[in-house]
DNA sequence: GGTACAGAGACT
DNA sequence: AGTCTCTGTACC
């Protein structure tokens, strides 16, 4: 955050801290929260043109610590920028908002090249081979942009009414104390403001349109991690008893990777006989025990693996610990131990005693001191994180331990920490990035003043960076004392054909797929996200919760009624209610423009409008998917969500908008209305249902 | 929503 | 063999 010395202009443009208003050329503004600065207020006034358009506030850059640590060479720019340029950029962007030659798409373009220092227009020289992919980037630009950076939105949360902004300026927005959607002034619920979590579906499309655009039309060689998590492992159980018990009293099962119990760092293709790929980024389990079967992290209660004599392999951000904080690429860990576990708990929230670096606290250390690479996982049972998954267990990528000591706890103990900051080479499941990271200099950590205890690194990190290769071990990882464990072959075949087939799509195939409705699985039409940031046709959302009431009358005996209750209707995806959303549920109007957008051009392409990209998605969908008749990502989300919507289809009247889309998005084998659009006169006058569209899109 | 409770496996 | 564990479920 920003110091008191440093203050941006408020929203009548009055300087918080001289108090003057400047004028329009006086002011910088951020390129990730957009907010106006008064440059001569600024602690490090600009230095060059060049950075004036990748110039971040002091609240989206974190000032550097000096860590004491000379190899943690930082690549973060920490935007010192000209305030002459800025008035140069300002002047820019009145240009480009003046210009009535261009539409509001085009604007936006633009806007977007001025601000990404020209990145765009890059692409503008390239070939026609690759203007079809540039198509997909362009149509993204020109559809989303935040309201407040007018970007791409980076890190997307999507708020109830349906508008999309980037994380970081939502936060920035409702730490001003702003309720209300700053697009259309809907409010804001509470627990949206206060826990807002990533629309990953947004995510992964537009970092997929990133991609498309910087690199040729052909799909790179490497399996991207698109989080299409096929062949998901058997259900843990083994034995009759667990069985008979269920999930509470098992944690066996097959072992799917040929990796031993104690090894270090990413699980590799060659570790991986059922799918060849590796455990990728993003990849995500319905919950620990599925976690624990492809060796992302072992223990299935426990926070952290590893050998105190060894290292620590991995851990698991699960909020079992308030001290806890999370910051996506970087994070602090709290330490095991300290509660009183006797008659038989498994955790104890009370904290009765100092945490010591002994056991799993040491093994961290030791990984801390060696430069280890730890790969992290994300519960959803990390309620405080907007970075944690909205349901199961997800593989966030390989971290390294910068530095660890012990402070006094929240609850008055002192407990171990460990700042873990992000080095992998694959991007983060937040971030649209096509890039992983880079070495970025640490954060600033006040509690470090008073911390006791204090270890970092010494020697050389065993995973360490270099321009050349990304990520990598800098010596050989320390041999493994365990042996490897069983791994089942079989499917091996069939795994790769899968991979192979869904390698075949085009970007804009695949695009298409990520915006399926987790319900009925085609592309979605009229698409809604809920607060909890998933994604379902509206038509499928409503029908699933079809004839049930928001509030449930209760009368007495008597007849005297009481007071109404209110119904709890449960998300298909996860366990939030969303009743108050389906009161007045908003399509989301970008992602809808983009989703007919591609459709459009993967019609125009080739040029045959009965089987587009969309069925593309689906109908050809490789055959290995549907083998155990589990599809995609969230297959086990939407069975149930499936079944309620088949059950209690609800009729609706067609439009051109929603039956286009519905026939791209291949038709319902078991109902084929359910797909229709409610009618106009249903819906409150300003409905996004109304938009128009143009019929010969159909 | 809160609480009681359990198997399993890894560490020591 | 004893200890520990940022789970998951049933039940109230």
């Amino acid at each position: 955050m920003a110091h008191a010395s440093e203050l941006p202009c408020d929203g009548d443009g009055v300087c918080m801290l001289c108090k003057k208003t400047p004028l329009e050329e006086e002011k910088l503004l951020c390129k990730t929260c957009v907010t106006p600065w008064h440059v001569s207020c600024l602690t490090h006034p600009p230095e060059s043109m060049s950075s004036v358009l990748q110039w971040e506030c002091p609240d989206c850059s974190p000032a550097p610590v000096d860590t004491g640590n000379a190899s943690q060479a930082s690549s973060v720019t920490n935007a010192n920028v000209v305030a002459g340029g800025n008035a140069n950029l300002i002047a820019a962007i009145r240009a480009i908002e003046a210009d009535k030659s261009l539409s509001d798409a085009e604007k936006a373009k633009k806007r977007q090249e001025l601000m990404s220092g020209g990145v765009v227009s890059e692409v503008d020289t390239e070939n026609g081979k690759e203007k079809g992919n540039k198509d997909v980037l362009d149509v993204l630009g020109g559809t989303f942009s935040c309201s407040f950076c007018m970007q791409l939105p980076e890190r997307p949360v999507t708020t109830p009414c349906g508008h999309n902004f980037c994380l970081k300026c939502f936060q920035k927005w409702v730490g001003q104390g702003k309720r209300t959607c700053a697009k259309c002034r809907s409010d804001i619920p509470s627990k949206m403001a206060s826990q807002p979590r990533i629309n990953s579906a947004l995510v992964v499309a537009i970092r997929m349109a990133r991609m498309a655009k910087s690199t040729s039309s052909v799909m790179p060689d490497k399996v991207y991690h698109f989080m299409h998590n096929q062949d998901r492992p058997d259900k843990a159980f083994t034995t009759e008893r667990a069985k008979k018990s269920g999930k509470a009293n098992a944690c066996s099962g097959k072992i799917f990777v040929t990796v031993p119990p104690d090894h270090f760092g990413p699980i590799l293709a060659e570790n991986d006989p059922e799918r060849n790929q590796g455990v990728l980024v993003g990849e995500f389990w319905e919950d620990r025990m599925e976690c624990r079967q492809w060796g992302v992290h072992l223990p299935h209660v426990a926070g952290i693996a590893g050998q105190s004599d060894y290292g620590a392999q991995s851990v698991a951000l699960s909020g079992g610990y308030e001290d806890d904080e999370d910051h996506g690429e970087w994070f602090l860990y709290t330490g095991s131990g300290g509660r009183d576990l006797s008659g038989n708990k498994r955790t104890n929230k009370e904290q009765s005693f100092d945490q010591k670096f002994d056991k799993m606290n040491e093994a961290l250390r030791v990984s801390c001191k060696k430069g280890y690479p730890v790969r992290v996982v994300r519960s959803h049972k990390e309620k405080r994180s907007s970075y944690a998954p909205e349901s199961g267990v997800r593989y966030d990528g390989i971290y390294r331990i910068e530095k660890c000591w012990r402070k006094v706890g929240i609850q008055g103990y002192k407990v171990c920490r460990y700042l873990f900051v992000r080095c992998d080479n694959e991007p983060a499941p937040w971030t649209s990035d096509e890039h992983g990271d880079r070495p970025r200099s640490l954060p600033v950590i006040k509690e470090l003043k008073n911390a006791t205890d204090v270890s970092e690194r010494k020697e050389t990190p065993a995973w360490d960076y270099d321009e050349e290769h990304g990520w990598r071990w800098t010596r050989a990882p320390p041999i493994s004392r365990k042996a490897v464990q069983k791994a089942n072959p079989e499917d091996r075949q069939r795994a790769r054909k899968a991979i192979r087939q869904a390698q075949n799509f085009s970007v804009r195939e695949r695009l298409l797929k990520e915006f399926s409705c987790l319900i009925c699985r085609k592309v979605m039409t009229l698409p809604l996200t809920t607060p909890c940031a998933h994604n379902f046709c509206k038509p499928c959302l409503e029908g699933a919760f079809a004839g049930q009431a928001f509030v449930r009358e209760r009368t007495r005996e008597g007849g005297r009624s009481l007071r109404a209750r209110k119904n709890v209707m449960k998300c298909p995806s996860c366990p939030t209610d969303i009743s108050d959303f389906l009161q007045n549920p908003q399509v989301n109007r970008e992602l809808m423009d983009l989703i007919e957008s591609l459709q459009r051009q993967s019609k125009d392409e080739t040029g045959d409008s009965s089987e587009g990209a969309a069925d593309g998605s689906e109908d050809s969908k490789p055959e290995g998917e549907d083998d155990n008749g589990e599809l995609g990502p969230e297959g086990r989300d939407t069975v149930d969500g499936g079944d309620k919507e088949l059950q209690t289809p609800r009729k609706r009247k067609k439009t051109e908008n929603g039956s286009c889309i519905g026939k791209e998005g291949g038709k319902l084998k078991e109902s084929p209305d359910s797909h229709e659009i409610v009618e106009a006169g249903n819906d409150s006058p300003s409905s996004p249902l109304h938009v128009r569209s143009d019929p010969e899109d159909c």
